[in-house]
DNA sequence: CGCGATATGTGGAAATTCGCGCAGATGATG
DNA sequence: CATCATCTGCGCGAATTTCCACATATCGCG
């Protein structure tokens, strides 16, 4: 049995398709399929049905994929002991962070990383679902929660903390009057600052509520209306004005990293770097 | 990274040359050392120093071999519930079982298994310490010891029963007098059979102190002196007489598998033919 | 001290594996 | 109903991998 096969068997399972599974493999769909139809043949299982538009999986298939995917785990741990273990500041290094914070805030803040470090390649993950570090879905996070996973190494670097933020011509024009309010939708209830805002809302409407943080701020930005806005984001802006501090919805801000990774050279550079451009967010009252 | 380096460095590891490694992989050691070599550049890591008698691991690849032997665990997983879920009786079965029943009691019994499946392959391995089944060192085995691993499932199918023989010509020839003992060195101290033999030994002398036994029957039947010898081996021989039973020395017989393969039909025909033959354990009194 | 056994390392031939191109089929789309 | 995108399947040439034979080094032993 040929341990590598297994590799295509998880890519194939996952992928659903030959040519879905090859692209992500980079290989060609005939050689995912040979290698998997080798190891059907190895463990004597037949593992997937071959249907005109995909593969799928088998009973078995899906079983095994199971199995499979333990090993995969172990394999990843493999590779974040070596990587853990690398002296030279050069490859590929990803963080994941909120989207907004990613793209917003992060995204203009790497350059001095990269230019120091010539060999050093950043992937900048902004996703809404915590990427797993187990899984190596990214080597470091920003997240806004204390990671829950006992394995993980997590450390408060500093806080972000919010305001009631408006468009200056809206709030300037309207003065005191009750504007509409702007804010998350039923996915994101729960986070501090949409508690803030439905708090002070009351009974005022709110007008638009997104997943995203940079609708958001585009919309207020736009004269929608007023929404809580962190003020990394929002302060910088000469178009919007803070109403009011948002105390209560301040989220901590955690820089996650696995054990493994911890020692990297290469990746002590980068959360090095993200602990530097945080300094201001660890200042006891951040803003404009 | 190809996962099948990491059965090569796994290989090598253990082997601790490549010559040994390349054996056991049925390969050519040139292929190992170009493997593991690929290895090393994939992760970045010097594995192993190069040295004219074999490769040893460098403080890098012993840690990496920990690891690795994880993902070596999740493969054998992944191969026995291959193997669980094979529906033909043929291929190979693996069988622990005590030394001297494996070849002088199991050995002679297993002829009809074969014969009734031309399509399968035993492998009986006699081995004083316990294979261990979740390392997949053998599919099935006979123990006289309830499982500790709780994974494993563990089924008490009878009784090994022993009795003080003695060759029939010293026996008859000297009768009543006080004969020599012959019994197991220390590595065997504190299992029953030994127990007892010490407490009805009291001051004799104990002649010969052995591991094995069929050293220890080989002796007896050599007039050496008197050995506590399971009924089973020792009843059918003419030339060994019983002088008392030793019920206390009695030692329960646990077949024990592997829950993933105990629904391989493969597996479940050898189990089947093990309970078969060892009812006669399962009689309340067994001997001559 | 020399000899045999066993080890690693090197270069070239053989075998295997891989990727490319194309055909055939299916489902979505306008 | 025609079209387009996407998927699987097959054959062939190229590239990679593997094995084989030989050279060289080291350890144990008489």
């Amino acid at each position: 049995m040929n341990w590598d096969d297994l590799r295509f068997f998880v890519a194939l399972a996952r992928a659903g398709s030959l040519s879905e599974a090859a692209r992500r493999l980079a290989a060609d769909h005939t050689t995912v399929a040979r290698r998997v139809g080798e190891l059907e043949q190895a463990l004597g299982l037949k593992l997937f049905d071959r249907m005109p538009r995909g593969w799928v999986p088998t009973a078995e298939g899906a079983a095994l994929a199971e199995r499979a995917a333990d090993v995969e785990a172990a394999i990843h741990a493999v590779a974040r002991f070596a990587d853990g273990r690398s002296e030279t500041i050069d490859g590929r290094v990803s963080i994941s962070a909120p989207p907004a914070l990613a793209s917003l805030w992060l995204a203009p803040r790497l350059a001095p990383l990269t230019r120091a470090h010539p060999g050093l390649t950043l992937d900048l993950i902004g996703d809404v679902a915590d990427a797993s570090l187990v899984r190596r879905e990214a080597d470091v996070a920003l997240r806004l929660r204390q990671p829950s996973d006992s394995g993980l190494i997590g450390r408060r670097i500093g806080d972000l903390r919010y305001g009631l933020y408006g468009a200056r011509g809206l709030v300037e024009a309207t003065a005191g009057e009750d504007l509409d309010f702007l804010g998350y939708d039923e996915r994101l209830d729960g986070v501090p600052q949409q508690l803030w805002l439905r708090a002070r809302a009351r009974d005022r409407r709110i007008a638009l509520v997104t997943n995203d943080l940079v609708t958001l701020l585009t919309a207020v930005r736009a004269g929608m209306g007023l929404a809580a806005l962190p003020h990394v984001l929002a302060a910088a802006d000469d178009g919007l004005v803070c109403l009011e501090e948002a105390e209560a919805a301040t989220r901590p801000i955690w820089l996650v990293v696995h054990p493994d990774l911890r020692r990297s050279a290469r990746v002590r550079a980068v959360m090095d770097h993200l602990i530097e451009v945080t300094a201001p967010l660890r200042r006891p009252v951040v803003g404009a």
